[in-house]
DNA sequence: GCTCTGCTAAGAGGA
């Protein structure tokens, strides 16, 4: 039987004599996991979880040694006994013990800890530079898999080596070089692939169950490159291969030993553990170590082939799992390993140096010692804190993944994490030896997954059923994926990724560790940023912005814009670049968002092609395809190709347009620019930021932290951006536009008022003036007299649920009768709920080309008309109404018109918000 | 309580 619970006090671990001997023990008090009693529900006490003991046996208390009050555990195949009445626990010889399954552990993070934990840590702080032994090895699996899956050597070799093109450009490598390299090692494989084919009888594989025969192509008994999650151990990773149910790792390494490398039975080992929870039973692993050759014949066994067999005891898989216990208990109680947990020799270790510099700079106490002066305190403890806010972050996404299991179908679809009840169309082989996967949508449900994404393409079940990681090629009333097998899919869930987290924590260690001496004493204000004179007037009809234009071209540390909304940033930014390009500088343009940066990127390209000073081959945008925007697919640096032509290509750009995400990608680390200019920055964390302006010697932020904060999925230090605190460390280092080019005088009143210190204004009196009746065929006179000011309220007592408000809902359908009536088109008009429930419930009764949306997703948009619903009613209580910063956004969207559609006793309970009531009936 | 974007995935190796 199956024990799960929360450790409910401290744990005791003794030693005691039984007719075996001696052994230890270790007692867990546990919580168990269960549901409310009835009589627990009908009063009104806090439900009691029942309370017992489980003892650890033997080797188990190791795993005790590190587990706190509050941790959850798991135990499987238990034993039930009586003591003193008392129902208990125990462990049997095929119990494992799990601390924190939940925590989710990369296979790789295992390997890692397995050979030191510090190393861990160091691969988990500043993650893999780019480097061609890597870069190799990766090509030399993916032609392994296709070989797998029945593709020709040669066309697979050229292809893989094709699509790296970037990278090996990057590292210097020529394509012809490489694939000899690529081709040297596959020949290994695919001989040894032939002798299987000769030698494996394949009768007996087939009489195995088993469900992944039908769905392997290429060979019956094979299975490449398999996804595997495990809910019980709390691991996962992808096996290069999987043979008659068993794992096959490839090494692009030597191994002239008999034995293979203990770190690469214990990879081996962690996909044997994961296959045995979908039913396998695995008592063999084999390691593919291509560089052995006839001219490396083994000198104890006479060996000639690559592949090493060796047969997974139960000790073994023991052994990895207590490994995992160990690194996701370190990782729940947030210390920091110092290498004295394991037992590696630091002389014979790689990563000696690095280990004693970060060691030395970070203070930490290591194994290997350490080296040079630490970094002063102040950045020590904004290591520390960003780390921990990180950390959670990462916790999050673990969560994600838990909902894989924990939550159903629907409760998945209604999050918007999946697409359910696809009806399966077909599976189409490619010629690569992929699959293309068909099916049809049965509701026109939505969800975050989106064309290009990665997703768990399952039959059912992500974890459970038979699942796949595929890729969205379309997505409408068909779906249609790519796969490397085919799975007769019905499901899609999104796939957590911790690949963001995993770069900010480099950005952040980057920025701390490798960071100029002048960059961080302007990030911790220990000095302030220093310009050099511009005389040269850049913009010639609002000071504000010449003055932020000549504050970025002559920063030599940092500027700072301030751009409140419509003061036209994306212009002011477009034309610091155009100065800094002429000037011969080479500049980085980044932002959260793809949308932001292709914004940015479209008006810069409208400053040159106005003035012709570069070609437009100069400007690079580096992303996905699906990331980056149709219109800006040319300028897309693609990484597929002639090695040196790729790297050319981005060499010789000027202008690098890319998220910050993607500045944190080991491509652009290997990128130097004069400036960085990141765009909505207050909408960026720090760490975030770092990404960014890292690759920079000097950097500008743009942006508005009076408009709404990053996004972070846990509460920490992560909400104030990098931009908000500088400008109040620097003040003298930024400006702020102050003339805006979209609302109407009477819009913008409030906002200025309220969030701008009354400085913002508009900057023509054209500006000021613009209402509904400058559009071609809209007269105000033929609206109700209550709509024609520009600002209006409509009173609606509202229908008190919570998230949605069919009141205010039918309000808006007929306010936009009125509109249409008096001439208005529809797609001038925006609608702006705070909820996205709300949203819907106005989107189903309004026609498709009005665009409805919540404030955070309108936030970089305007409209002409505006019509905003409170959905509240009586009291304004919840955490959307108290950032006061959502409603400066929804306010500001507007050009000619908004009205505001609520229940005035809820916006009265709040003074901002009665302010604003006040404001808009005046 | 609510809002909610990024990103090829993870794993590639050295001696």
């Amino acid at each position: 039987m199956y024990v799960r619970g929360t450790v409910a006090g401290e744990v005791e671990v003794r030693t005691v004599s039984t007719s075996y001997g001696e052994s230890d023990l270790a007692e867990v008090p546990l919580r168990l996991e269960g549901e409310e009693s009835e009589a627990e529900a009908a009063s009104d006490q806090q439900p009691e979880y029942e309370t017992t003991t489980v003892t650890l046996w033997n080797k188990w208390t190791e795993s005790a040694e590190y587990v706190e009050p509050g941790m959850e555990l798991l135990v499987t195949n238990a034993k039930e006994e009586e003591y003193q009445g008392e129902t208990r626990y125990a462990t049997t010889g095929d119990s494992y013990v799990v601390v924190e399954p939940t925590f989710l552990v990369n296979v790789t993070a295992i390997r890692n800890w397995v050979e030191c934990p510090r190393l861990y840590y160091l691969n988990k702080l500043s993650g893999v530079p780019l480097n061609y032994p890597v870069v190799k090895g990766t090509l030399v699996h993916e032609v392994f898999g296709d070989l797998l899956r029945g593709r020709d050597l040669e066309e697979s070799i050229d292809a893989r080596v094709e699509e790296r093109g970037l990278e090996l450009g990057l590292l210097g490598e020529t394509a012809e070089g490489v694939a000899e390299d690529v081709r040297e090692n596959a020949q290994a494989i695919e001989g040894w692939l032939e002798q299987g084919r000769l030698t494996e009888d394949d009768s007996e594989a087939t009489a195995d169950d088993d469900s992944t025969r039908e769905f392997s192509p290429a060979e019956s008994s094979w299975r490449s490159e398999q996804l595997l999650i495990s809910e019980t151990f709390g691991i996962r990773g992808r096996a290069d291969a999987v043979r008659r149910g068993a794992p096959v790792e490839l090494k692009t390494g030597k191994n002239l030993k008999k034995e293979p490398r203990f770190k690469d039975k214990v990879q081996a080992a962690c996909y044997a553990l994961m296959l045995e929870e979908h039913g396998g039973n695995v008592d063999t692993g084999t390691l593919l170590y291509t560089k052995n050759s006839a001219l490396d014949r083994n000198e104890e066994t006479g060996d000639l082939t690559p592949a090493k067999d060796f047969s997974m005891g139960g000790g073994l898989l023991k052994f990895v799992v207590r490994l995992r216990n160990e690194l996701a208990a370190m990782e729940i109680a947030g210390d920091v390993p110092t290498g004295y947990e394991g037992s590696a020799k630091c002389e014979y270790c790689f990563e000696q140096d690095t280990c004693m510099v970060v060691s030395g700079r970070l203070d930490q106490e290591s194994k290997a010692g350490q080296i040079g002066q630490p970094i002063p305190a102040d950045e020590r403890e904004y290591f520390e804190r960003f780390y921990r806010a990180i950390e959670e972050e990462r916790r999050e996404v673990h969560h994600e993944y838990a909902k894989l299991w924990e939550q159903d179908a629907q409760e998945r679809a209604d999050d918007d994490r999946a697409l359910i009840d696809l009806e399966f169309v077909e599976k189409r082989p490619l010629e690569e030896g992929r699959w293309e996967l068909r099916a049809k949508r049965t509701s026109g449900a939505n969800s975050k997954i989106r064309e290009g994404d990665f997703v768990l393409a399952s039959d059912g079940h992500p974890v459970r059923g038979n699942s796949e990681l595929a890729t969205i090629e379309r997505l409408d009333e068909e779906v249609v994926l790519t796969a490397d097998e085919p799975v007769e899919v019905t499901r899609l869930d999104v796939y957590p990724s911790e690949l963001t987290t995993d770069r900010l924590l480099a950005a952040m260690h980057d920025a701390l560790l490798k960071g100029t001496e002048r960059r961080k004493d302007v990030l911790f204000g220990r000095t302030d940023p220093e310009f050099d004179t511009v005389s040269e007037i850049f913009i010639d009809n609002n000071a504000a912005q010449n003055e932020a234009v000549t504050k970025a071209v002559g920063a030599r540390d940092c500027a700072l814009i301030h751009g409140p909304p419509g003061t036209g940033k994306t212009y002011t930014i477009a034309r610091a670049i155009r100065a800094m390009v002429e000037r011969g500088e080479r500049v980085l343009l980044s932002a959260f968002t793809n949308r932001a940066v292709d914004n940015a990127l479209e008006a810069l390209l409208e400053q040159l092609e106005n003035h012709g000073e570069i070609d437009a081959d100069r400007v690079v945008r580096v992303g996905s395809e699906s990331g980056v925007r149709e219109d800006m697919q040319p300028y897309r640096l693609e990484r597929a190709g002639d090695p040196e032509d790729r790297v050319e290509t981005l060499q010789n750009a000027q202008v690098v347009a890319a998220t910050t995400a993607t500045c944190g990608s080991r491509v652009m680390k290997e990128q130097a620019f004069d400036a960085a200019l990141v765009d909505e920055a207050a909408q960026l964390t720090e760490p975030g930021t770092c990404a960014a302006i890292n690759l920079a010697e000097r950097f500008v932020l743009v942006g508005d932290h009076e408009q709404l904060p990053p996004v972070v999925r846990a509460e920490n230090d992560l909400t104030e951006s990098l931009f908000e605190r500088l400008v109040n460390c620097h003040p003298d280092a930024g400006v702020m536009l102050d003339r805006q080019y979209r609302m109407n005088q009477r819009i913008q009143a409030f906002a200025s008022r309220e969030f701008y210190d009354g400085k913002l204004r508009p900057a023509e009196p054209a500006v000021a003036a613009r209402t509904l009746d400058d559009l071609a065929g809209v007269s105000r006179d033929a609206l109700p007299e209550d709509l024609q000011d520009p600002v209006s309220f409509v009173d609606v007592d509202g229908d008190s649920s919570q998230y949605t408000d069919s009141e205010e809902a039918a309000r808006i359908v007929d306010l936009i009768e009125t509109y249409e009536a008096a001439g208005l088109e529809r797609d001038d008009i925006g609608v702006i709920a705070p909820f996205r429930a709300q949203v819907s419930e106005i989107s189903s009764h309004v026609p498709d080309d009005v665009t409805v949306d919540t404030v955070d997703r309108f936030q970089g948009s305007s409209q002409e008309i505006i019509i905003v619903s409170f959905t509240a009613t009586g009291t304004l209580e919840g955490p959307i109404f108290e950032d006061y910063r959502r409603i400066n956004v929804a306010l500001t969207r507007p050009k000619r018109a908004l009205v505001l559609v609520g229940d005035p006793n809820a916006l009265a309970t709040d003074p901002v918000y009665s302010r604003l009531l006040e404001w808009a009936n005046a």
